[in-house]
DNA sequence: GATGAATGAGTGTTCATTCAT
DNA sequence: AATGAATGAACACTCATTCAT
């Protein structure tokens, strides 16, 4: 076998593409890593490359898309069945079961570490460098809902904008914070349920605001 | 004058590449601005850029190195005088300047917008692409010596390095979500009081934890 | 069947490929044109193109060689039974059949419209794209012999070397200019006929020169 | 002297470049000529190119687009002169100077030898690729208003369209043939003479046709 | 102070072609 | 008869940087 001889088994090459792709990324982040210099380490050349994927932008999206993808799913489903104050009861309640959300969550980003790091710290010049302002603006949404549910049932009380943005915005931080700082699951899911904690407390207290101020 | 006939005054050019980088670096970001097309939109030739600027770090650094090192040093003489747990003090006393700090460093950001913005958002590539990360370390080797200080008078708890560090990040990042999403300083201050309410009581809630957990 | 589930009956990838290859052709040139794209659109891998064909060219050629051939044959056998001044006579004496050629000629043409289209306006890069310029040589000897024919009888006139090559020229690029402008064929024939009218006149006035002049 | 070295006076790198430039864009066409190539033979750099030009197309506009829009300007000054049916006249009048005009072309032409044979045969892929149907397409309405002038005083007479546009590209290409064929300038000009006593003789002959054919 | 010219290494990408299976 | 994988050379182009003048 002249081409490819360093191929151990059949359809490696993607993978060993992908692999070296994921370490240059991780190094370079997107805008500095070079195509060649992922072939070389991959050991093939730059052409192969293009049999697999159709840009550079392409092979980024290879590692990360799918993990996003389940992860926007994940969310997304659960925001849907949240039609009501229910997250917040859960927590204050303690039912049990209240942070099987926060736990699956976790599980996901760190069972995908290397795509989710990828996404958060190192796809500047990529689409999915507003990927985190998109998922707060979907979150965002959600916890605007309960808060205006809140406010409804709080006489003279109305929703602060700019706090329900920040405190959205912190909570996606944690978990992006998680991900860059602790490297274990488990130590990451316990410290996530005490900022969890935090959050539901923050925002029972400061997503609502007296009318008369801003 | 055939060249650099656009300049007024002495040692206008400069301040001209200056401006130019600054519009270039905000809109692309460190590493897709080009050097050409600020010296293009400043009028001069590229060669001109290197006679006051050793190379293109050198100009980003131009324009946010002195505000930088400003708040470093606004800072680390707070943080110096700060030596018990006065800061906690302050905000349980409301002692009427207890956030007199939190209003000059916005004030100092708020002054310096665009330096800020840069360092904050658009210095991938630079020696301040971790900025963020080596001013969060300063604060928070200040806020573990409170946290030390808050176990030693309460018996069976210890420092959750971890919650420390996490409490040290979300403070910093409040200051960059301002600037990013909130343009107006009088705005940016009174939210930022809220936030200063909730670190203080996130900090006492959290930062310590019983002997037996981790 | 999974590989070339698409093929009907055999050997129809081949013709699923010339067909595709002309459409590209047509549309990019030979040169612009994408084996890739050729390929995709016929529903086949490059692999399987180079089964049928040996290379870039070699697709090219097997949808004009056979019509050129054809074509040289006609113009070969026409111009071998005129050895005498026979073509001008037929004008000149109008005696029925005296375009029988052109016609036969304008509807080989039409009959491949695709393939002369591609050899007369987008084989720049093959072996084809001097083909006008041979088709002009060989025709060119059938003029020359004709109108040394005619100065053989003229006293005191000699051939235009230049005035014939370029009434040829303009011949060959009538047949051109009625490909590229005129998509019906039998207004093609009747247009063609007037231009005949037209070259038989000019050949009769301009191929000779006074011996005086050059 | 490090850079440049092989410059032997004062901005004559980009002469170099244009006359390398044109070698290659004549030996290989627009599309297969090598930038590498032609910055090797003028002994520079790639880079040093796109000093001087903004991209391939530029370069080969550098040599032709001012031979190119002299021409234009010419045509346009005689088309807009010609505004009876004078240019017939000139002719069939044998007044002097009927061929004033045709000269000037034949000199512009041939003192821009390589640009004008740049445009004509080797400009496929630039813009200026369609150059000659434009040519055609200015020409072509003056020889359309000269025909209807000459039917308007012609009972039953009206203008065949095909037939002008025909006359006006093989007009055109007379040109173009001399300039590939005919390398010298004063027996271009004879040649030319002969041929647009051609032109003028079947414009009265064919430009128009009985009202009751097509 | 600043220009104009040039470098040289680098970029992502495309291409026709090959060949073991 | 055709696939899927891979080659390797080429492409136009961009960049930060240098330096004699």
């Amino acid at each position: 076998m002249q081409r490819g001889e360093s191929v151990g088994t059949d359809g490696e090459t993607r993978e060993r593409l992908i692999e070296s792709a994921k370490k240059e990324f991780l190094e370079k982040g997107y805008m500095k890593a070079s195509l060649r210099k992922i072939c070389a380490d991959a050991g093939v050349t730059t052409g192969a490359l293009y049999f697999f994927f159709k840009d550079k932008e392409a092979l980024f999206g290879a590692i990360v898309e799918t993990p996003l993808q389940k992860l926007l799913e994940y969310m997304q489903m659960h925001f849907e069945e949240d039609s009501g104050p229910k997250m917040l009861r859960e927590y204050e309640h303690k039912d049990g079961d209240h942070d099987a959300f926060t736990s699956m969550l976790v599980h996901h980003l760190y069972s995908n570490y290397d795509a989710f790091l990828l996404i958060l710290t190192k796809a500047q010049g990529t689409r999915y460098e507003d990927c985190v302002d998109r998922i707060v603006d979907m979150t965002e949404r959600t916890y605007l809902a309960m808060a205006e549910n809140m406010a409804s049932i709080q006489e003279g009380m109305k929703v602060n904008q700019y706090m329900t943005h920040w405190l959205t915005h912190m909570h996606i931080d944690a978990f992006i914070h998680l991900l860059t700082h602790e490297p274990d699951e488990a130590c990451a899911l316990r410290q996530m349920r005490r900022i969890m904690d935090f959050f539901v407390h923050g925002f029972v207290k400061m997503a609502l605001v007296p009318d008369d101020e801003d």
